[in-house]
RNA sequence: GUGGCUGUAGCUCAGUUGGUUAGAGCAUCAGAUUGUGGUUCUGAGGGUCGCCGGUUCGAACCCGGUUAGCCACCCCA
C-alpha cells in the first residue's frame, strides 16, 4: 500500500475550515436571496463541445477531460486507437473523450439558459455556488479544484441591475465586516480609448495590458503596449488616461473632455453617471469608486465592469464582474444580454483570517459536553442530553468513562462551550455541575433546571 | 507548457568536509494525579532519511535518473 495522497491542486476541508467557509458562503447566499436571486446547480461535467472554444486557446488546454468508458471493448479498440492519434496531434476526438469537468459557472449557466429560455421568466436572476476544475499547474492561492460563487441577471439591459449588484457587494462585505472599495468602470470608455489609439481592434491588447497596472506598474504596462504594436503617441495617450485622478466627478469631467466626442465613450460615461446617480443602496460602510484603470482580463465584457478590493490587506481582488451583451449566442439563442458578479471565496477566507474577523461562534458545533463518570451516571446524563437536544441545543455524551483530564481535553479541542458533570454525588442530589469552559465559572443546577438553562 | 526550490518520526524542522546505534520541538500514550481542563515534571512508542541506480571501505549527505510537493512565468479565480 502506498501512502494515501491527494490529487495535485486539491484540498480536504476539515471541520473548522468547512465551518468557516460555510459562514462566508451562507452570508453571500442570504444576500442573493434577499435581492431576489434564485439558486441554480449544474452538473460537475458537461459535454466537451459545450466547453471547448469558449475560453480561448489557453482555456481549452486547461479543461479537465474525462476519458470515455469501454475503450477496451474489442469493438471499440480500433476507433480508440485512431482517436488517440488525433489527440496526440492536439485535436479532440469523441471516441476517446466526450465529457469534461466544468471550467467555470458562466458557460454552463449560458447552456442552461439557452436550453430553457422558453420556460424561464425574464429577467432571470440566478446565483450558483459550486466547484469548478482547471488543469492548471497549481501555485499559491490557485487550485485545480476551487469554488466559484456567481450571481447573474440575464434578459435585461436595465442599469438598475448594476446598481443592485453593487448593493449586493456592499451588503455582503458589510455583513462580513470587511471594509472594501467597490471599483467601477465601463468597457465603452476603454473602447473609446482604443478608438483614439488606432482603432477598436487594439481594444483587447489595451485592456490586457492595463489590467496588469496595479501588479506590474506603469512602466511595464507601457512596455507591454509597445510589444503589442502600439506606437509612442498611442502609448502616450494611454499613459495620460491612466494618470487621471481625483473624485468620481472629477474623473468623469476629465474624460468627458477627452472622449465626449466619441459616441461610444459618451455612452459609457452616461452609464457610469446613471449608476452613480441612482438612489444609493449602499450601507455607507463601503465606497463605490470610479477606477478608470480597471479593465478586467476577460474580453466578453461590454459595459459596466466591477472589481472589489479589501482595504488594509495586500490581497488582490476578492470579487469581480461586469456586463456582457450576448450570453447565449454561442448556443444558438441570440439576444439575451446580462450582467453578473463573482465572489472569490478562497480569498475572502484569507482576508477574514488575516484580519481575524471570523466570529467566535463559527468555530463550535457542540454546545454542551456531558461527562461520563460511570455507568449509572452516564445513563442519567444521556436522558438529560436528550432533553436538551429536544430544545435544539447540540450536545454529546463522552463515549466512555474516563478521567476528567481526558474529557476536558476533548471539550477543549472541539471548542465546546460547556461541560455538564454528573458524578455519584450529583446523581444522589439530583444536580448537575455546569462549567463554562472559557471562564471557568461553575454552577450547580437541579436536573429540572438544566433543560431551561440558556446555553 | 517553461523555469527555480524542497522531499528526514503523525506535524514543523535540525543533521558538521561522507564516518559507530539518525536527533529536537509539537502531537500521541502511560505515570506523578481514583472528582475538576488548557500548566509542569518523568517515561514510552513511533524512521525503507520520497523511490531506483551509481561513486565509495563506508551515503540522509556526493552524482545520475525518477516521482511528489511548493514557488514563479504564461494565464487566471
Amino acid at each position: 500500500m502506498s501512502k494515501p495522497s491527494l490529487p495535485q491542486g486539491t484540498r480536504d476541508f476539515g471541520p473548522d475550515i468547512v465551518r468557516k467557509r460555510a459562514y462566508i458562503i451562507d452570508s453571500i447566499k442570504k444576500v442573493f436571496e434577499l435581492y431576489g436571486f434564485e439558486p441554480l446547480e449544474t452538473p460537475a461535467m458537461e459535454n466537451l463541445d459545450t466547453l471547448m472554444g469558449k475560453y480561448g486557446e489557453e482555456g481549452d488546454k486547461l479543461i479537465f477531460k474525462i476519458l470515455n468508458n469501454g475503450l477496451s471493448d474489442p469493438k471499440n479498440i480500433d476507433k480508440a486507437k485512431a482517436a488517440f492519434e488525433n489527440v496526440l496531434a492536439g485535436k479532440n476526438d469523441k471516441n476517446l473523450t466526450e465529457r469534461a469537468l466544468k471550467y467555470d459557472l458562466t458557460i454552463p449557466f449560458a447552456r442552461y439558459v439557452a436550453m430553457n429560455h422558453g420556460q424561464l421568466t425574464f429577467p432571470f436572476k440566478r446565483y450558483q455556488v459550486q466547484p469548478v476544475w482547471r488543469a492548471d499547474r497549481p501555485q499559491k492561492g490557485r487550485y485545480r479544484e476551487f469554488y466559484q460563487c456567481d450571481a447573474d441577471v440575464v434578459g435585461s439591459t436595465s442599469l438598475i441591475n448594476e446598481v443592485e449588484l453593487a448593493g449586493i457587494y456592499d451588503k455582503v462585505f458589510a455583513q462580513l465586516n470587511i471594509p472594501v472599495e467597490i471599483k467601477l468602470n465601463n468597457r465603452k470608455i476603454l473602447a473609446a480609448l482604443a478608438e483614439c489609439c488606432g482603432g477598436s481592434e487594439k481594444m483587447t491588447d489595451i485592456t490586457v495590458a492595463i489590467d496588469k497596472l496595479d501588479k506590474i506598474g506603469i512602466e511595464k504596462v507601457q512596455e507591454e503596449l509597445r510589444q503589442r504594436g502600439l506606437n509612442e503617441q498611442q502609448v502616450d495617450i494611454i499613459t495620460q488616461y491612466l494618470k487621471i485622478e481625483g473624485t468620481n466627478t472629477e474623473k468623469l469631467d476629465r474624460i468627458k473632455t477627452i472622449f465626449g466626442a466619441s459616441t461610444t465613450g459618451a455612452k459609457g460615461i452616461e452609464e457610469l453617471e446613471y449608476i452613480l446617480g441612482y438612489p444609493s443602496s449602499l450601507s455607507g460602510k463601503n465606497e463605490l469608486v470610479v477606477d478608470l484603470t480597471l479593465a478586467r482580463g476577460l474580453n466578453y465584457y461590454t459595459g459596466a465592469i466591477f472589481e472589489v478590493k479589501a482595504k488594509h490587506v495586500t490581497i488582490g481582488s476578492i470579487g469581480g464582474g461586469g456586463r456582457y451583451d450576448d450570453l447565449t449566442g454561442l448556443f444558438g439563442v441570440p439576444g439575451i444580454p446580462g450582467v453578473g458578479i463573482s465572489f472569490g471565496v478562497d480569498r475572502i477566507y484569507d482576508v477574514l483570517e488575516e484580519l481575524k474577523l471570523f466570529p467566535e461562534q463559527v468555530q463550535s458545533g457542540t454546545k454542551v459536553l456531558f461527562f461520563n463518570l460511570g455507568d449509572a451516571e452516564s445513563k442519567k446524563a444521556f436522558e438529560l442530553m436528550q432533553q436538551l437536544r429536544a430544545k435544539s441545543v447540540s450536545c454529546e455524551l463522552y463515549h466512555e468513562q474516563a478521567k476528567f483530564d481526558k474529557q476536558f481535553k476533548y471539550a477543549d479541542r472541539k471548542h465546546i462551550a460547556y461541560a455538564a458533570m454528573i458524578g455519584s454525588r450529583e446523581l444522589e442530589n439530583g444536580t448537575c455541575n455546569v462549567r463554562n469552559l472559557a471562564t471557568g465559572e461553575q454552577k450547580v443546577l437541579f436536573f429540572s433546571e438544566l433543560v431551561d438553562h440558556p446555553f
